[in-house]
Parts: structure tokens; C-alpha cells; sequence
DNA sequence: AAAGCACTTGACCACTCGGTCAACAATGAT
DNA sequence: ATCATTGTTGACCGAGTGGTCAAGTGCTTT
């Protein structure tokens, strides 16, 4: 009932690129209502605020990117496979950000929450519940590589420190605008899976 | 000759006090000037933008803080030990943060350079310079380690691979306004290190 | 056909933003 | 005592900021 529309989802998608590329403080609810060919009045129709927008917009895709993420951690690749999937994955995402906007982006995730945290706790919140979500892939297959007996490290701390150095490159290699950072993830990760395999 | 301020110092300080602990974008010079007591023709007297005036006020910052780094890697301290005071120096800085403000305010170059690393390329080359002097601490204590056959490690990837974790940590604490995140620090850089050592 | 709803429109608000400026005040050097 | 130099003051600027609103428009249901 009523009038249909596509405004909503055309915002959404419109502010996760914008924040995601540019920051949250950068990029002002005008910029975000011109890109997406919608009048503000109709931006206040949907959303109550901009930082509610930006609530709505990561959480929608990271639903879209889930799809995605089971495939690469699905049970049925064998779990170190999956990490290794995992950063071919993530390099990947990062090469096609950097050719598209010439410069690396990082995790869209750490971005916004590491600009806000201090300010926006709604943000804030959302921000660590979505890179709790990903750790939760990561600890799985770490799980399974231990009961098939291929690594001995605590699941949950192992993908806490995975999932850190992760962030942690994405980090340094966005500062540094340089992809070639990335290509330590893999055996940066599988240092961390193979270390306590020789001390156990 | 002309007449003597403290002006510019104090803009300095509270510029770096301010952003560290809110953000680039959400601090204002109007706020800086608020805090510093200044008046913002004043601010403009010294500083030709607000850009400039966070490249200088990081740049000032690291100076004041080098010393504390040049003991915490003192040559007179054995290569390994150099690393675990140092982790022990980022989480009781962290704490001290974190009390006075009541959340994670996480590594100032890094917060800084990842918001506005794509809208500023002065910030994000200062960020980038001070991360690398930091670095390359991590680097001369990994070196001296192998000369002393301590590590096997490259100290340059070995170096980056441990500077990482601690980025990736401190943003994981940050976003998770949680001091706890960082009591893993010293083990996963300890991890790093010894890794190699059993491989060797 | 009509009613009800969901969406659109664009003008408007008070306020803040980074930045400017010309007049003025205090200092140290001569 | 003078004077260049340096720092201070606060009013001011235009362009944006996030957010509001009353009137209008086009669907769908009845």
C-alpha cells in the first residue's frame, strides 16, 4: 500500500560507499541525498537521523555480503582452506576498492567505528557487533582445524588474533595507501594457525 | 623580539588531546580554541589551516613522547625484553587514556590516519611517517635479537608483522571499548617472535 | 470513484563550519 | 623613547550543517 520507492535502498547503498570511501564526519547528508537522486526531505522520511542511517546501511550490507562469507567458511572446504580463502578474499575486495577510487579503503567496518567510536555509541555498537559476526567465521574453522586435530589453539583466541592482524593490515595499509601491504595476511595467518601445531 | 605567547603550544595540545579522543572531523577549531583559550584569529595567526595544525600537533606529540620510546629501546636492554616493555607502555598508556575518558581512545596516528587517510594526504603522510619511525624501534630490537641468535625472523617483515598486531589490537580494543583485548598483546607478539624460532 | 497511505518536494530553520581581517596591544631591540 | 615585530581581539563572511515541515503526488485497496 502506498507509493513504492526505491529511495531507501538507493540511500543505504549511497552512504555505506560514500562513509566507506570518505568517513563518516566527510560526508554530509547533502552529498549523500545528491548521489543518490533523493530530495532530504524524503532522506528524514526514512531515516530519523544521519547516524541511524549509517546503522541501517552497514547492517544491510553486511547481509548482503553474508552470502558471500558462508561460501568461503562453508563446512564444506576444509577449515585452513577457508582461511586461506578468507584473505584471498579480502586482498581481493581491496583491489577492486583501490583501482576503483585510487586508494586503499581498509575494512569498512574498523573505518567507521574506529571515527565514532568515542562519540556515537549506537555506531559504535553496531560497528563491533559486525566485526563480532566475522570473527565468529573465523573461530569456526578454527574450531573444526582443531577437532580434526590440524591445529591446537584455543579456537577463540586464535581468531581474535587472526581476526586482529587483519585488521591490523587493513589498517597499515590504508595509512600507507599501499596494497602490496596485503600480501602478509595469508602467511601472516597461517603463522598464527601453524605456530602452536609445533608446540603442541 | 615581538611579543612572547604560549598560544600556539597550548593549540597544539589540546588539538592532539581533542582529536585523539574524539575525531578529526567532530573537532572543531572553534572547540580548539574554546579548550586552549585562545581566539580563533589568533589560531589563524599561527596555523594557515586546521589541516596543518593536526600535522604539527602529531608531529609535536611525537616529539614530546620519542624519549619514553628511546629508553623503552635502549640498547642497554636485552633485544626481547625491549618488546615486552614496550607492549606493557601501550597498555598503561591505554589505561591512563581510558580512565580519564572512560573509553578505549586506541593508537592516536593510526585513528587519525584512517579517518581521513583518503581526504587528506598531508594527514595521511604524517600519519603514515610516524607509524614508520615507530616502527622502526620494532625493527632494531628484532635485529639485534637475530644478531644475538635470539629470532630467525626477518626483522623488517617481522617488525611489520608485530607493529600490525598491535594496530589491529588497539583498534579491536577501541571499537570494543575494552581494556582486555590488550592483555593479549604481549603473548601474540611474543607468539610472532618465537614462531620462527621453532621453525628455525 | 474515493479514500488512505507512502512517498516526494523544496523551501526553510537555527546553527556551525573553516577561514578572514583591520584595528589594536605588548614586547624587545635600537 | 621609538619602532618594527609579533601576537591579540572579536566581529564578520559565505557556505555548509543536520534537521523540519506543510503541501502535494501517485500508488493500492476498497
Amino acid at each position: 500500500m502506498g507509493r513504492p520507492s526505491d529511495a531507501k535502498e538507493k540511500l543505504l547503498q549511497v552512504a555505506f560507499d560514500l562513509i566507506w570511501n570518505q568517513s563518516y564526519g566527510s560526508v554530509s547528508v547533502d552529498h549523500i541525498c545528491d548521489r543518490a537522486h533523493v530530495n532530504k526531505g524524503s532522506f528524514y522520511h526514512f531515516f530519523p537521523s544521519k547516524s541511524d542511517l549509517a546503522v541501517e546501511a552497514y547492517e544491510v550490507h553486511w547481509r548482503e555480503k553474508q552470502p558471500e562469507l558462508d561460501r568461503i567458511f562453508s563446512p564444506q572446504i576444509p577449515p585452513l582452506e577457508r582461511l586461506e580463502l578468507w584473505c584471498k578474499h579480502i586482498w581481493e575486495r581491496q583491489k577492486q576498492k583501490a583501482d576503483k577510487y585510487g586508494h586503499v579503503c581498509g575494512c569498512p567496518y574498523a573505518s567507521l567505528g574506529t571515527e565514532v567510536a568515542t562519540q556515537d555509541e549506537k555506531i559504535r555498537a553496531k560497528s563491533q557487533e559486525l566485526m563480532d559476526r566475522n570473527l565468529r567465521y573465523v573461530e569456526s574453522a578454527l574450531r573444526d582445524a582443531q577437532r580434526e586435530g590440524l591445529v591446537s589453539i584455543d579456537p577463540h583466541s586464535g581468531a581474535k588474533r587472526i581476526y586482529s592482524t587483519a585488521l591490523g593490515l587493513l589498517l597499515y595499509a590504508k595509512i600507507h595507501n599501499d596494497l602490496k601491504v596485503l600480501e602478509e595476511l595469508e602467511p601472516a595467518v597461517m603463522d598464527i594457525v601453524g605456530a602452536r601445531e609445533l608446540a603442541a
